[in-house]
DNA sequence: CAATACTATTCCAACCAATGAAAGAGTGCT
DNA sequence: AGCACTCTTTCATTGGTTGGAATAGTATTG
């Protein structure tokens, strides 16, 4: 082979051996890195969990800092900004439901001093959408933002309870992912438990970790019937009985509900007699 | 075979005549058309407010819907999506004092049942991050989320007052933007409101638009010793003196200061007199 | 105090991902 | 059927994007 230009003599500039993904997956896998536990990076740990080079991920941060999706500290390290939380805030699913919901759940945290929570179905899990807690309440496992799984949660149940059956199958033929403090159900047990969530409106979740705790859930609808967000109460193992718990979640839950614009039907489960 | 390629016959594909702006910007600037009055969009419409043909807002939608920053709806129209609302609850400055601010704030609006509202400054606006309402409170102009002016609200001359030196002079020369329901102070009186307002800890505002209402907020300090945000509750102008509410504003800032590991020095202001 | 090992930033030529007119498909209205 | 609109796919062109290398700065070590 000829070889009339001698590569290794010249700095090889503007090599670039191959590259892949679009611009705009990088910017967002960069936002993607960011988590509870990783709440204020430095570049270099943004490129290298992003997996890009730094001067790429210098450029893409840049961009991101100078548009507020992003600001950087005195230190020089990044956070996510205020400008994103605000474009966020637009979320109908996220505080969209929130904003409606909240008078409501004030109430029953007012009643009952104990945590209540919003969560919203996202793909394969629950993202809580609000926590409203005591300074002295008991610690819970999950926190504003976060997600929790769907089969062994209170408002997962109720969000996979109102999901599309065709999303509810695909669900239930995985493989449960084992998680502490909680029992894992079988298939047969988690159909019928789910059944009767949709019956009474009510899932109810006991939990050991990281306390012992009891979760009562009932789902929020929309005008159009769907299931759009689940309302729950946590309270300690053995302070109130679950029994007198599920009236009140259910009623905040409906009250909620009815102002999303959902015209409660002769109430699913409840016929003539009264609640079981 | 060789085609004598007559180039006025063929159609021009792929003449991009010109074009500028790096991608993310595109992208970003996408988001930024989402706003409260526009929570919903289609294509076209984003396509036309971001200023881009539609093929091209059409492929950077399919990039954000893919990640979840975008979510598209039965009807074809876009949404803010929920997994952006996750990343943005990592914001510090955002869901962060939020979530630690938040007891506090609950225990101020279960005693008073009025607005209580949680404020931080973002260039030369405020950002409203927290909103306790009851279910039948008078109106409030704004909504978490929404952004208000630092001259003419009670947040703002707190999240003012506590700006650096540098910016505040560079706010106090742009002319006043006249907000309706407020007067409108002039240069010298802002002057001296802002330094009481470092001197006691306490903003008032009162105000006719969207109905008669008074403020009252108070700086929260982080560890460093500077405003990180402002606590406000707003009263039907009348019902309950300001000077009974100064004094719980004031306590439940504090509170929430303490929390972010702010000393609670020799308390700015109040000497050894009671307050004024 | 030099040596080492980082991180952050600037530079720039090569090149491929991004571009948008055009055309097709679908929908609603007259 | 014709018109006006929105959504989507296609594709030749090209300039925005790229990352190795170099430089500067900072912290830690012997």
């Amino acid at each position: 082979m000829t070889v009339p230009l001698d590569t290794d003599t010249i700095p090889t500039r503007g090599k670039r051996p191959k590259q892949g993904e679009p611009v705009i997956d990088r910017a967002l896998s960069l936002l993607a890195v960011f988590s509870d536990r990783r709440r204020a990076l430095t570049l270099s740990e943004l490129a290298r969990h992003a997996g890009m080079p730094a001067p790429t991920a210098l450029r893409l941060i840049a961009r991101l800092v100078a548009w507020g999706a992003l600001e950087r500290l005195e230190d020089g390290r990044y956070v996510v900004g205020v400008r994103l939380w605000e474009v966020a805030s637009l979320s109908p699913r996220g505080h969209g439901v929130r904003e409606i919901a909240l008078p409501y759940l004030e109430d029953l945290f007012e009643v009952t001093r104990h945590h209540v929570l919003l969560a919203v179905r996202d793909n394969e899990e629950a993202v809580l959408i609000e926590r409203l807690s005591s300074k002295d309440a008991t610690e819970v496992a999950y926190r504003v933002g976060g997600r929790a799984p769907l089969r062994s949660t209170a408002v997962g149940l109720v969000l996979l309870a109102g999901a599309d059956q065709q999303f509810q199958e695909a669900t239930l033929r995985k493989p449960p992912e084992s998680e502490p403090g909680v029992e894992n159900m079988p298939e047969g047990q988690l159909r019928r438990t789910l059944s009767d969530v949709r019956r009474t409106g009510i899932a109810m979740i006991r939990r050991s970790h990281p306390s012992q705790t009891v979760s009562v859930a009932s789902p929020v609808f929309d005008a159009q019937g769907s299931v759009v967000a689940a309302l729950s109460i946590v309270v300690p193992d053995g302070s109130t009985p679950p029994n007198v718990l599920a009236p009140a979640v259910r009623a905040t839950a409906r009250a909620v509900s009815r102002n999303l614009g959902h015209l409660a039907e002769v109430s699913p489960g409840v016929r003539t007699h009264s609640e079981g």
